[in-house]
RNA sequence: GGGAGCAUAGCUCAGCUGGUUCAGAGCAUCUGCCUUACAAGCAGAGGGUCCGCGGUUCGAUUCCGUGUGCUCCCACCA
């Protein structure tokens, strides 16, 4: 068989998924196992992969896996978020390029556009999760509009309503003039922004020609004023009591009001209160009685309560009427300000407040067992200063407003009659009995139900996501359902703990009676290599599909993995990218010097010394095998990438094989050739989960295989406890081989100069274990043992075994050599000093555990015994 | 305003329960090598007052306090 250069990615992906994926790997249907569940965070079907998506991906199939070869029944369910307010805006789009103004729509024709898109566009961020090679469940694709999904919604809306945790009322919202709708407190985002501070002055109600100024950001809100307010602390208008001013323009007259609300400081310490419009504002008004002047239209325009500029933009009216209170002599001055302003997390427009009559859900009652099972670890956090984010939010937790002025969603179960009654149903046959019972003289006529505009917020569908996936609503007592939940972990970004997270957490409580989930991962937010947050904006993202075209699905996910501890940012960089794909290539090239012995195994031989190098190399892997165990379960992933990384590109390339490598065209013992694949093929488990492409085509380029021996499916080995002897041993022999080559790099020996080697060691039974490799490592020709110095030559120190270099073109350096050797002699005889410092202090000794005392005093006489053959040795070269 | 976190090599970061064999990795830098798997490589090297100051301790990069600088989350004084 040919093998190509390098590893070819494109090909292993294509035909490894493929395979996978036809051969069953990535189903599961309860058995004996133990479940090892993830419930992917659906993205929204409007979204298209990005870097945010792959770590977080990377994550959970890692995680699944990991625990399908740890023996779990693993099961990872796919899915799509509806997405209601970003996939309405995309299909608003749409239909606005198709010529088609959505206001000249029906409800239902509408969907009916939206549907279309949904099952044009929708599969396409799934599809694109399989390049990035996710072991995911196809056949439990779910959606949080499906009809099962829908009922379930229904469900638990009118189980809350009838619990009286939903409820109808006007309170101030956070107004989307864009895609017109209230939106939840979690969807506004504050930025800070320039803007600029009005001070405009009231003429006050009388006979002298007196003002009160006051100073405002949103000049355009003056029209909807029906009060101004100050501190009733506050001499400079403690005359002003019982008084009345007017608005400006419009000549409103206005009470002046007292409040200790007001900050004296700010501005002129009079403050201009607009209860339609400022949720603060709103407070003021409630408490003094003001009225209420809604000044705005659902867009942003002003309505026809504002008197002036009726029809125009809030921000157009904000330049105008600048001039016209200039104008009008009212405009006192302007300043230059920071504040922070509302945005919408969708539309990025400017969200206005706005009183409004709206659906609400109350979370006192569900936020508690939630609150109690984080706090409590019932639900561990990854990393776990996430808890306090968490405990601070859900115990100032504030009434979800669910209800939205959109279509695409599920709408609100709940139906009017003419009269105003209100009748909250699963359905709307429900409705119309509940309707028929109420008013039972109408049994005959046909009622006139009309179901509630709104939609749910998508997050009170998502909240249900790790049940309704086994479907809860319609099946409660399934098989599936009592198996695979709760779902063990869930990987999702800090950004959304409120969202979803929180909400998740109280779902469960709710309506399994269970947690959700038993693990949260919180990743980090992926940054690029200046630290920006990667947006479209930014233009900053990578072409995710392109990374992976041109790299590799592997080196992508090592290039994520590789540096994002839980929770810490990623700063994503090209550079790791490349260390992925040169990966790849390492093992690859290993494999072809692996397979090129293939043919060259002899029974019965014994090559000098390999067996120290097995041994060596198996008790690594056990070592190492042991510590990625505990990583992985602290979620210390990247760290065990790392640690795979180093066992295979140093321990397994850089050491081992080059010391049972045999000669060119040298025969090698069968045992080594099948010991060295098997050492191998471990080690390719113990990555594949981090990249599993180019482990699974190594894997079968090793050896043949039969059907279903596939690495994607093989058991994790039981962990033995390696020898610490051998550990020890090997470490020895690099110490060894480093010493000698940085002597010959020193002495400017060429790779090709051949030296003799004399070893004066009080332990030859060891070198006689390596000496053959040590030998080939450093270029020897000769390996021999002396008592003593021998003449003429370069002298190491290696702990306490000495090393007398031989060569014919050594141009020997012997002050650097001292130098080196005065170097170590006095660092040793600081750390002498220290540790005699220790054993010679009584608390010390009476305080320290006795495995420190014992360790202590091994250091002294170690430290001695290498003082001692350092200072033989630099006798030797003469002072 | 409230809360959380970070400050270790030129850069990005590890360093879990305090003890000079833990001061480390990758990248970058320097030196020597096209050595029969790999130059997308090999071999070797240099580089750090572990932010400042106090405290606890026999002993602090590690624990506590404090100062400085930075980041994030929440709240939102117009």
């Amino acid at each position: 068989m040919e093998l190509s250069k390098n590893f070819q990615h494109n090909e292993a992906e294509q035909k490894w998924y493929a395979h996978w994926r036809d051969a069953g790997y990535f189903k599961s249907t309860p058995d004996d196992r133990p479940a090892y569940t993830i419930a992917m965070p659906p993205p929204n079907v409007t979204g298209v992969l990005h870097m945010g998506h792959a770590l977080n991906n990377s994550v959970q199939d890692i995680l699944i896996r990991r625990a399908k070869m740890n023996g779990y029944n693993a099961c990872w369910v796919p899915g799509t978020d509806h997405a209601s307010i970003a996939t309405e805006a995309k299909v608003v789009g749409m239909l606005r390029d198709m010529g088609i103004d959505k206001k000249t729509l029906s409800r239902d024709a509408f969907l009916e556009h939206a549907w279309k898109w949904k099952e044009k566009y929708g599969g396409i961020i799934l599809k694109q999760l399989e390049k990035l090679g996710c072991a995911l469940d196809w056949d439990r694709t779910a959606f949080t509009m499906d009809d099962d999904y829908y009922a379930a919604v229904m469900r638990v809306f009118v189980e809350l309503y009838e619990k009286g945790l939903i409820y109808r009322g006007v309170k101030m919202i956070n107004w989307d003039p864009k895609a017109k709708t209230a939106l939840s407190d979690e969807e506004v985002n504050y930025k800070q922004t320039n803007s600029k501070l009005y001070y405009v002055r009231y003429r006050i109600d009388g006979d002298k020609e007196e003002y009160i100024t006051i100073a405002t950001v949103r000049p355009e809100t003056i029209l909807g004023d029906t009060a101004v307010c100050v501190h009733p602390e506050d001499e400079r208008y403690a005359h002003l009591a019982g008084k009345y001013c007017f608005v400006p323009l419009i000549n409103r007259r206005i009470p002046i009001i007292f409040d200790e609300y007001i900050d004296k400081e700010f501005g002129t310490g009079a403050l201009k209160v607009t209860p339609a419009h400022d949720i603060n504002d709103y407070n003021l008004g409630l408490k003094h009685n003001l009225p209420v002047i809604d000044t705005l239209n659902d867009d942003g325009t002003m309505s026809a309560a504002a008197q002036l500029y009726v029809g125009q933009d809030r921000f157009a009216v904000r330049k105008a009427i600048v001039k016209d209170l200039q104008e009008a002599g009212n405009l006192v001055k302007e300043e230059e300000y920071s504040n922070q302003v509302g945005f919408s997390e969708r539309t990025d427009v400017v969200i206005e407040p706005r009183l409004s009559m709206q659906w609400w859900c109350n979370m006192q009652e569900l936020s508690k067992p939630a609150l109690e099972a984080v706090m409590s670890d019932e639900v561990e956090f990854h990393p776990a200063k996430f808890k306090n984010t968490y405990r601070h939010w859900m115990s100032n937790i504030k009434d979800w407003c669910i209800s939205r002025q959109l279509w695409w969603g599920h709408r609100i179960p709940a139906w009017y009659d003419s009269e105003g009654g209100l009748y909250v149903a699963h359905t709307a046959a429900e409705a119309h009995s509940k309707y028929m019972a109420a008013k039972p003289g109408l049994a005959a006529k046909e009622p006139v139900l009309r179901q509630d505009e709104d939609v749910l917020d998508t997050w009170f569908s998502s909240w249900l996501w790790p049940m309704e996936v086994f479907d809860w609503n319609r099946t409660p007592d399934n098989k599936e359902l009592a198996y695979y939940y709760p779902t063990n972990t869930l990987v999702t970004a800090p950004e959304i703990i409120f969202f979803w997270v929180a909400r998740m957490i109280m779902a469960g409580y709710e309506f399994m009676g269970k947690k959700p989930f038993d693990k949260v991962y919180f990743t980090g937010i992926v940054r690029d290599k200046q630290g920006r947050k990667m947006s479209k904006s930014l233009g900053n993202s990578p072409d995710l599909l392109q990374l992976i075209e041109d790299h590799g699905a592997d080196a992508v996910r090592f290039s994520v993995m590789i540096s994002s501890p839980a929770g810490n940012d990623l700063l994503f960089d090209e550079g790791q990218l490349e260390q992925g794909s040169f990966f790849c290539n390492k093992m690859w090239n290993a494999m072809k010097l692996v397979k090129g012995w293939e043919g060259r195994q002899q029974a019965g031989m014994d090559t000098a010394n390999v067996a120290f190098a097995i041994e060596w190399m198996e008790a690594r892997l056990a070592e190492v095998s042991a510590e990625v165990e505990e990583l992985m379960k602290d979620f210390r992933l990247s760290e065990g990438l790392k640690t795979i990384y180093s066992l295979i590109w140093n321990d397994f390339c850089s050491w081992y094989l080059e010391w049972v490598k045999p000669g060119m065209d040298q025969p090698i013992a069968a045992s080594t050739y099948q010991r060295t694949i098997s050492i191998f093929e471990r080690l390719l488990q113990l990555l594949h989960p981090y990249m599993p492409f180019v482990t699974e085509e190594i894997y079968h380029l090793l050896r043949e295989r039969a059907t279903g021996d596939d690495l994607i499916v093989q058991q994790l080995a039981a962990y033995t406890q390696p020898k610490a002897q051998t550990l020890k041993d090997g470490a020895l022999l690099q110490e060894l081989i480093t010493a000698i080559r940085d002597t010959r790099n020193k002495n400017r020996l060429k790779p090709k100069d051949t030296i003799k080697l004399h070893i004066q060691t009080a332990n030859e039974s060891y070198y006689n274990g390596i000496q053959q490799i040590l030998a080939r490592q450093v270029n020897a020709e000769q390996v021999a043992y002396v008592s003593a110095p021998v003449q003429g030559s370069i002298s190491i120190v290696v702990q306490t075994d000495k090393l007398y270099i031989e060569a014919a073109q050594a141009n020997i350096d012997t002050s650097a050599q001292k130098e080196q050797m005065q170097k170590e002699i006095e660092y040793l005889q600081g750390f002498l000093v220290s540790i005699d410092k220790k054993l010679g202090n009584e608390r010390f000794m009476a305080n320290a555990k006795a495995e420190v005392i014992e360790a202590e005093r091994k250091k002294q006489s170690d430290a001695l015994a290498k003082i001692k053959t350092l200072e033989e040795s630099l006798a030797q070269l003469g002072r």
